[in-house]
DNA sequence: CAAATAGTGTCTTTGAGACACTATCGT
DNA sequence: ACGATAGTGTCTCAAAGACACTATTTG
């Protein structure tokens, strides 16, 4: 086969979404190696021998987080030429949200130097990211707030049972607007069950638990 | 580096749909080689060193369409690892949307036997295609039928000036059902905008000519 | 009962859907 | 005048938006 056809590395870079103390995190690790050592970066693996994409993202999220049985999909395959300066490696990201419960709870094993970064604050700010990552994390940032107008992946960053009041900030952080609280409910309303819980010991009154309904 | 990464040759399968006799086509081509010889396939090319994807799907249009300037996006990247017999190869798909009529004037110059194909009954029939090229048509479709409704790409299949029954025939394949006159151009109206051309000689009251408005 | 948050009722506005009507061409 | 398609007016109904109200807990 001719020798001009490219033979690529294929690295599968991971967007690991949380939502923690009312903001949107998203897991980043500081690049022990050159190039971009010291930066931050998207979590990632390269693709093995005989392994399929899905695959690859999967045991990515495991090793980096510890984490199984997680929503994800692909978002989108980076293919610049000058993008790594090792050579060409083509970038298929993954977009994957999480509940921050479970995610804290393999934190303390974490390998890597793992860490949760707002998100608004790396998109904001100043700071360089290892390779083109800060705009993959535009993209995938994108991608959720337009997934959470006509999907439920609003409810993948919640336990099993959570309150209206918890699902209304989970809206609002992903949409980035405050929300009628009347008008909320309606929306969702075909998309909960309710059960008999309820929250307590705060100083108001309490909360129902729902959880998600089929479909 | 480990040699137990993957170093796959990289694909771009382009998916180039049109609108013709008021259908919904794709060009197919007839492979000539082994693996598949003889099964429609999805024209595509393989990503060349020091080419990026989106280069490599321009490319591809180029070539088998002799089509510049036209709209194209990144659809979604296959990597099973048994897709394709001959060993390991990721394709990233891409879809391109473009007026017949300017397909039809390179189509004389075809090189490999690329026709149009009705894409209803190629989802819907029995002839297999190559690879997984029929899942990654149903793919495409989808992706069409959804970006018709939040987005604009209905455009793409017509000329600079149309008229509003011609643009809403357009949108009643895309999204597969009738629509109501009225109500149409309700919606569409802030998306066109007017010109002084009518059609003319045919036995019926003639229609205006519009132009998409930016946005 | 006061503070705090949970939860509901309802008016208004907007847009989708359905349908009937009028307009303008060629023959 | 008629057949054919282009184009408009308007009623209805459902959903989104805005806001005011009631309910239930702890201290």
């Amino acid at each position: 086969m001719d020798m001009s056809f490219l033979r690529p590395l294929v690295a599968v870079d991971l967007l690991v979404f949380t939502i923690l103390d009312d903001r949107l995190k998203i897991v980043l690790v500081e690049r022990a190696e050159e190039p971009f050592k010291g930066r931050l970066s998207l979590p990632g693996v390269f693709v093995r021998e005989g392994e399929t994409l899905d695959d690859a993202a999967q045991r990515g999220i495991s090793e980096e987080a510890g984490l199984r049985g997680i929503y994800f999909e692909q978002l989108y395959t980076w293919g610049e030429a000058d993008r790594d300066p090792r050579g060409r490696i083509i970038s298929v990201s993954y977009l994957s949200l999480v509940n921050s419960e479970r995610l804290a709870l393999t934190a303390g094993e974490r390998t890597s130097g793992a860490g949760l970064y707002d998100v608004e604050e790396i998109l904001g700010g100043e700071e360089a990211l290892a390779f083109d990552h800060k705009q993959i994390i535009e993209y995938g940032r994108e991608r959720i707030k337009n997934k959470t107008e006509y999907t439920r992946i609003a409810f993948e960053f919640l336990p099993e049972l959570f309150t209206l009041p918890q699902l209304q900030r989970v809206y609002e952080i992903l949409l980035g607007k405050q929300l009628y609280k009347a008008n909320f409910r309606r929306k969702i309303a075909p998309m909960i069950e309710e059960t008999e819980l309820k929250t307590s010991g705060e100083a108001h009154r309490p909360s129902r638990y729902y959880r998600q309904k089929a479909e």
